[in-house]
DNA sequence: ACCCAGGCGGGCG
DNA sequence: CGCCCGCATGGG
C-alpha cells in the first residue's frame, strides 16, 4: 500500500498519455484499477481517492517483486512530485485555477522511452481512441508473449521486431499512411539512434536529436520528452492545446503553434509540462474552444 | 454526406 | 525560412 496526496489514478490514466493507449482501465466498487504489461511482467494498481489521501495497492506477476513493483509505480506516476508547489506555482490566471481544481491529482506519468516514442508515432494526425486500438492490434500482432500465473498477455513489441515487419502488416493493424514511419523509427532506434543517450541531454538537445528521426517533428517529439523522459519544460502544442490557449490567454485570437509555444516556455518555463497537461485534458473534457454547432 | 483527430514530410515560392 | 498540401481511418 502507498499513501499519498493529490493522485488520482483514473485521471492519470486517462488523459491522453502512453498508460491511456496500452493499458486496460476500468472502475470496480468505486475504485479506479489500471492493468498494464512491461517486459518485466504485468501490475494492476486499484487506487482510491484523488484529493487528500490517495490509497494505492498493486499486485503484480512475472518478474516483479513487491520492492521492483513499487519502485516502478512511484517513477511511472510521478508520486514523489511535490503537488502542492507545483499548483502554488501554476495557480496564477482564472483558467489554471480551474483547471487544478477540477483535474486535481492528474499527474505527468514517465514511460519507457522506446514505447512512448512509438505511442506517438501514431498519435499523428489521430485521435486517442483510435490510437489504442492501433496499438493494441501492433501489440497482439507483434508483441512477446509472457507467461503470467496461469495465463498469458503479450508486452508492447520491440523495436527490432518492427523493423524486420512487413509494411503491409504493419498496415493491417489499421496505421494508415504511418506505417512507414513505425517501420523506420523502429529501424533507426534499433540501431543507429539510442533512446538511453537521451535522458543526459538537455531539452533541446534531446528534441534536436528525436527529431532526427523519421515521422517525429515538433509536437511528438515533445510528447515523448514529456512523457517518455518527463522533461518538465516540455510543451507539446496540438489542436486542443492551442484553441485552448488563444481561447484563455489570447481573448480568442489566433496564434502560431510557434507563439504559442514561446508564450508557455515563458509563463510556466520549468513547469510548462504540468501546464499542458493540466490545459490539454481540461480543454477536452470542456470543449474550450472547439466550435459546436 | 461532412468534419475531425495529442502532425508530419515534401514541395514550392 | 514560411506556407500549403496530401495523407488513412473510424467515430460523431
Amino acid at each position: 500500500m502507498i499513501v499519498v496526496k493529490d493522485f488520482s489514478l483514473g485521471l492519470t490514466a486517462m488523459s491522453g498519455q502512453p498508460l491511456n493507449f496500452y493499458a486496460d482501465y476500468s472502475v470496480k466498487d468505486g475504485r479506479d484499477v489500471l492493468s498494464y504489461t512491461t517486459d518485466r511482467g504485468r501490475v494492476t494498481v486499484k487506487a482510491l481517492g484523488s484529493g487528500e489521501r490517495s490509497h494505492i495497492s498493486y499486485s503484480h506477476w512475472g518478474r516483479y517483486t513487491d520492492n521492483t513493483a513499487r519502485q516502478e509505480l512511484i517513477k511511472r506516476f510521478g508520486l514523489r512530485d511535490d503537488m502542492r508547489k507545483i499548483y502554488g506555482e501554476l495557480d496564477t490566471d482564472d483558467y489554471m485555477n480551474a483547471a487544478i481544481t477540477e483535474l486535481r491529482g492528474l499527474r505527468i506519468t514517465e514511460n519507457d522511452p522506446w514505447e512512448t516514442t512509438l505511442c506517438f508515432v501514431i498519435s499523428q494526425f489521430n485521435n486517442i481512441k483510435r490510437i489504442r486500438g492501433i496499438v493494441g492490434r501492433l501489440t497482439e500482432r507483434f508483441g512477446e508473449e509472457l507467461e503470467i500465473g496461469d495465463g498469458t498477455v503479450r508486452s508492447f513489441p520491440r523495436p527490432e521486431t518492427l523493423a524486420n515487419a512487413d509494411l503491409s502488416e504493419i498496415r493491417a493493424c489499421g496505421t494508415g499512411f504511418r506505417d512507414k514511419y513505425i517501420r523506420k523509427v523502429a529501424q533507426e532506434c534499433g540501431s543507429t539512434v539510442d533512446l538511453g543517450e537521451i535522458d543526459d541531454l538537455d531539452y533541446g538537445k534531446a528534441k534536436e536529436r528525436l527529431m532526427g528521426l523519421h515521422g517525429i517533428g515538433e509536437k511528438v517529439a515533445d510528447c515523448i520528452l514529456l512523457f517518455g523522459y518527463k522533461k518538465l519544460d516540455a510543451f507539446p502544442v496540438d489542436v486542443w492545446v492551442k484553441r485552448v490557449v488563444e481561447t484563455a490567454y489570447f481573448r480568442g485570437r489566433k496564434r502560431s503553434v510557434r507563439e504559442i509555444r514561446r508564450f508557455a516556455e515563458r509563463r510556466w518555463g520549468p513547469l510548462a509540462g504540468y501546464a499542458n497537461q493540466y490545459i490539454f485534458w481540461s480543454g477536452r473534457e470542456n470543449r474550450i474552444g472547439k466550435v459546436v454547432e
